[in-house]
DNA sequence: CTTTATTGCGCAATGG
DNA sequence: ACCATTGCGCAATAAA
């Protein structure tokens, strides 16, 4: 019974690592931008120091992102925030200067990338959409993780049978060579009684 | 060389799992919370069906940071949002009464928790607390999953070595049982010789 | 009680 | 255009 039921977990497991994927991307540096909607309005804007060493973006509240980088200007996000005025443009502070016109087209930042209002339906139909398959993907991931640590467990058991069946294995093995190594020297002091007493 | 980082990289994963730590809670049916109170009024609240036929929890809860989705009720915990006209109190609504001198002291509900508001030093340096907490708590968990998916590569490595291993062992002593067979044979030959020669 | 650790969630950027 | 991933911050809650 359990060796039916390894076999699926793996079976399942192989299954959820179909290319492995993606490649993590450490660092995407993305934007951030201001996303206060609605209320929210003013809000701190605390200098943020991030404590530990950590020199992570850490721009708090809403716009998030920039991952680890922070420094990393940008400032994506083309969206209009009709009614919130409190749109802190996080850091961005003095270091930051605008590469823009030196980059080429293809390297560009967002520029006029089409204004979407946080209000307008499409904005919240995209959002709705985002939401349900960032909840199928994380349950996906969820699935997955639990599947490798079943494997793991599965294939750390099936690993002390092996070990098990290996000790079996030896020992029986060596009865037979001591049983053969008898029967040798057995047989040769018959060998050589006979021929003497021939 | 694999022998010793198999090893080693077991040993790390052993240590990712001291007490299996949570109980990863699979529904944890947070508060919820009166959709019935504060406005909630208009707005999407779209179906959040969950496409998939995945019965998540789906509490959309806390209304998020309040952002975009102003559609959800809740209106986040009791933090007091000094400009923000949606700083609606949560439960605690009319219905509430204060029970605290029935109450004993250790089963209390979260009663007046104590507002904070979203502008204070205070909130802003528990976030970032949390945030640093989360990050390294993610760092740890992404950790542990790349532990696990090694191990789980490694001992499929070494199951096949073990399989392998079996198969010789297996043949070897198919082999030395065949030996043994013939000398028994032909010791029973030479016994029935000799003692007839006798 | 306070503080940290986990967890689910939505956002936004980005990969495909 | 779409969905899938992923790092992030928020808030609730569990665990210290």
């Amino acid at each position: 019974m359990s060796d039916s039921r390894v076999s699926s977990v793996i079976q399942e497991w192989v299954s959820s690592y179909p290319g492995q994927g993606h490649g993590q991307t450490l660092n995407p540096v993305s934007s951030n931008q201001a996303a206060s909607t609605n209320q929210m309005n003013q809000m701190d804007m605390i200098s943020y120091s991030h404590s530990q060493g950590l020199m992570r973006g850490g721009d708090d509240r809403v716009a998030e992102q920039m991952m680890g980088l922070s420094y990393l200007p940008y400032t994506t996000s083309c969206l209009t925030n009709t009614s919130s005025p409190s749109s802190t443009n996080h850091h961005q502070s003095s270091t930051q200067q605008d590469f823009s016109p030196f980059l080429l087209p293809t390297l560009r930042a967002p520029v006029t990338k089409r204004s979407i209002s946080k209000d307008s339906a499409e904005y919240r139909l995209r959002r709705e959409r985002n939401n349900i398959a960032v909840r199928k993907s994380r349950d996906k991931a969820r699935r997955r993780i639990l599947l490798t640590q079943q494997r793991a467990l599965q294939l750390q058991e099936e690993n002390q049978k092996l070990q098990m069946r290996i000790g079996q294995l030896t020992q029986e093995l060596d009865t037979l060579k001591h049983i053969l190594s008898q029967r040798h020297m057995q047989g040769a002091e018959e060998g050589a009684a006979g021929e003497s007493s021939i």
